[in-house]
DNA sequence: GCACTGACAGATATTGAAATCTGTCAGTGC
DNA sequence: GCACTGACAGATTTCAATATCTGTCAGTGC
């Protein structure tokens, strides 16, 4: 019989979201997925060449949701400085958000995500890309010393690690990080106006 | 029969080291330990109340190695910003090569670590500790912005710890690493030279 | 008395047979 | 022709039995 409603990557996407939430990533399978579509689960290899491939593709969905809000962060007309710091406050306060308000679903997404460096990976490439656009502004306007913008982006990445990275989520919810956290930007804040690296 | 040698808590936890060595951290267990030293597990428990007791001492051990070396550099005659940049360098490139040497034995390690947070809160207690004797003695010089030398400190441990936390090892390998550090330090130490955060 | 042993109970880990899952593909119905 | 099904082989996971381990303590020998 046909399907009332056609079956899409993007139906079988909401589904595997929905079968992750529920059983986790270590119980969410295939057929878990295509039962919850009322479908069998051949009609999901229709769409999806493997497993790995669909997990993949919710992984990159996750991560993409992460972009809208910071980017307009990036673009905006305010000065580098205040720029980087809301948009490195932004990202840390999305992360925390996430990791506590449903730990269960921040552990499913943490578990996809080691599975797919090279989306995450991607994510990253994005991110920084983001940071570039503030640190070149920022060098345009004469409010940072001139420098190699992606390189300083790299650095600030790796340098706020502990305050994106999942693999630190355990602590976000202690009290004193939001001190160490303004601890760091203010080096690193400092460390951009300074003068130039030689 | 009364031992050749005299069952001592030193004794034990070489032979634990030994184990742990061999069987990794999953399978090392007390009855290997007392066999390793040819007494009855009972023998082992008279010296460490249970196996996590044990576990932790080793790891406590494993941990202080570290604290000599950098130890000497954080205190000797050389510029602060000399200093610090030598100290970073030297517990990236002891971690690095701990964790290329012998992979097994690292993931051993931090797996102890793992299980062992108390311990290694005062390991990096002791870290932090050495790292704003560094800022104060830069500060005092004159070559650093004054600044509150603990807080600083621990946000140049919180900075840098991609080069220095186990979480990351896999990355350490990676040709770019280099790079990467040399970005943050620049950074870093641009921040600290620079005028006093407010 | 002292350092150690070894048997024990309850907790934890291992193992292998049974169940489930992944990925394929010939077949079904429209 | 097209979207989907369902049976299948091989891979993986589950589950319960079996074995091993942890931590205790009365007992042994010096």
């Amino acid at each position: 019989m046909p399907p009332e409603t056609p079956l899409t990557p993007d139906r079988i996407l909401e589904a595997t979201e929905e079968v992750l939430r529920r059983y986790g990533p270590a119980k969410a399978t295939v057929v878990d997925v295509a039962r919850a579509l009322g479908v069998s689960h051949g009609s999901v290899y229709r769409h999806f060449r493997t497993k790995a491939a669909l997990r993949e593709a919710v992984t990159e969905r996750w991560l993409d949701q992460a972009h809208d809000q910071l980017s307009a962060i990036s673009r905006a007309g305010a000065p580098a400085a205040e720029r980087l710091r809301d948009w490195l406050s932004a990202l840390f306060a999305a992360k925390r958000r996430k990791a506590g308000d449903d730990p269960e679903l921040f552990a499913t997404y943490l578990a996809l995500a080691a599975e797919n460096s090279a989306t995450v990976a991607r994510h990253i490439e994005t991110m920084t890309g983001q940071l570039a656009t503030i640190v070149e502004s920022g060098v345009a306007r004469g409010e940072f010393a001139p420098r190699d913008a992606h390189r300083t982006a790299r650095a600030l990445w790796d340098a706020t690690g502990r305050f994106h990275d999942p693999v630190y989520a355990a602590e976000w919810s202690d009290p004193q990080v939001e001190t160490a956290f303004g601890a760091v930007c203010d080096l690193l804040l400092n460390g951009l106006r300074a003068q130039a690296v030689p």
